[in-house]
DNA sequence: CGGGTCTTTGATACTCTTCAACACCCGTGG
DNA sequence: CCACGGGTGTTGAAGAGTATCAAAGACCCG
């Protein structure tokens, strides 16, 4: 509540998240007040309404994208038809992978969001410039590939439910602690979204919330949130098997 | 050929490979000479037999490992005693991920290997003093990110075989041009790691892998080699479903 | 209130997993 | 040189779980 208002009044700079690798008590925010008014120098803000695609796959990759507001989904399309959710982006994320020149993703908004829009090539001037920013981008960067390899873990599950119960923890984690105290966990996406994001159909994801609900162990809130009814339940749901 | 005699005269010092994200032509090495021998002066090298546990998950992360030879897995077990691969390490890649100061997977060799032990402070200092190092250790973070996502894709196919045909593909990109060339894929690893890195059963693996054989897409020579019979074949069914 | 999208539910088929037994390979030791 | 043993890999049959196809229901926005 008070970090609303602290945040919220100048329009945010690019900020970002990560857990270190370092150990640490705390999470210190990774960039300093400067140095996210560089980025917003080199950077354009952009305001875009949901659904809107922000780049293709293998479409030239000229700029990284910081969410300052908002969720954004990453995706691949495989030559059968079928659609991959790589990442769900949040606030203060990257987004924006590239391979020789070429993004490997397509990304696209699920909300509205504010994006910045950091061309890459004044980005890495910058960086290569400001050493401290730019050991901060590569702890970001260990944090994705954390962040990526926990989707591994989570798909490697057989069962619907408990794919699910790990992805509502993921979601309810990410939504940091005013979502662990409310038990409401937003989701903004659709089930579709989450079904490419499991790798499961749609209708398994269905299946899999009817199961959570009969069980008693969450309730849902409209489609977009759920509420976690029986939190050690789910938790057990989340590690066991 | 020529490459050997060049490069494995001298003791290796530690190297990067990775594609950048950058458009090139070419990939050139990521480290100049006086880089890696900077590397080298705070790291330790480390010969270790085949099978050697290099660090268990959650142990205290104190070091970044380069491997300068052999293959390398890391994994993870899960709370119902199923064990994840999560990555091959190859030469010039590295591996030692960790959170909070500590390992978020265990690390263990393969085949017999040779390693740099870089204490992660004093690589932190390094990388803080060399921007140019530290830049190039971001371009090999943001190559890891597209490896697993890359993984990602892989689990997400439902067929055994798929899969496999995916992950020998892998292999052999990884082997490089004389792999390509001669069409003999080296698989260093056992039938099980490659099931916990497919997210499939033992037994999965091997029906695969007789499926293939009975295609007429691939041989095995021994057990630890595959050599790609039918070229267009393999890769109609690596892209397709 | 209406249209269309998103979601839920149902029945069937398909693929992998599991459990079990067997075959194979290779280093070891007689 | 050969037999042995253990780990490793292969093959078979039954079972579990999701994918798929089909259709009805709920929700949201205009």
């Amino acid at each position: 509540m008070r970090d609303d208002i602290m945040t919220q009044r100048p329009p945010k700079a690019p900020a970002l998240r990560a857990v270190s690798f370092f150990k640490a008590e705390t999470d210190p925010p990774l960039l300093t007040d400067r140095q996210r008014e560089e980025l917003a120098r080199i950077g354009t803000r952009l305001r875009l309404p949901a659904r809107t695609l922000i780049y293709r796959e293998a479409a030239p990759a000229e700029s990284v994208f910081a969410v300052a507001e908002g969720v954004v989904k990453t995706y691949r399309d495989t030559p059968s038809g079928k659609r991959i959710l790589t990442s769900f982006l949040f606030e203060r994320d990257l987004f924006g992978l590239a391979q020789r020149g070429k993004y490997v993703n397509a990304a696209q908004a699920i909300t509205r969001v504010t994006l910045y829009r950091l061309p890459l090539k004044e980005l890495t001037v910058l960086l290569k410039h400001d050493s401290d920013m730019q050991f901060q981008f590569l702890v970001k960067l260990t944090h994705a590939v954390r962040e990526s390899q926990r989707r591994g873990v989570l798909v490697s599950r057989r069962d619907a439910a408990g794919r699910l119960s790990m992805f509502i923890a993921l979601m309810a984690e990410q939504g940091g602690p005013a979502v662990a105290a409310s038990h409401v966990v937003p989701l903004p996406m659709s089930r579709s979204d989450i079904a490419a994001f499991l790798n499961l159909s749609l209708e398994s994801v269905s299946r899999a919330t009817a199961e959570l609900k009969r069980k008693g162990l969450i309730a849902f809130e409209g489609r977009h949130a759920a509420r976690i009814l029986d939190v050690p339940a789910l938790a057990k749901l989340v590690s066991g098997a």
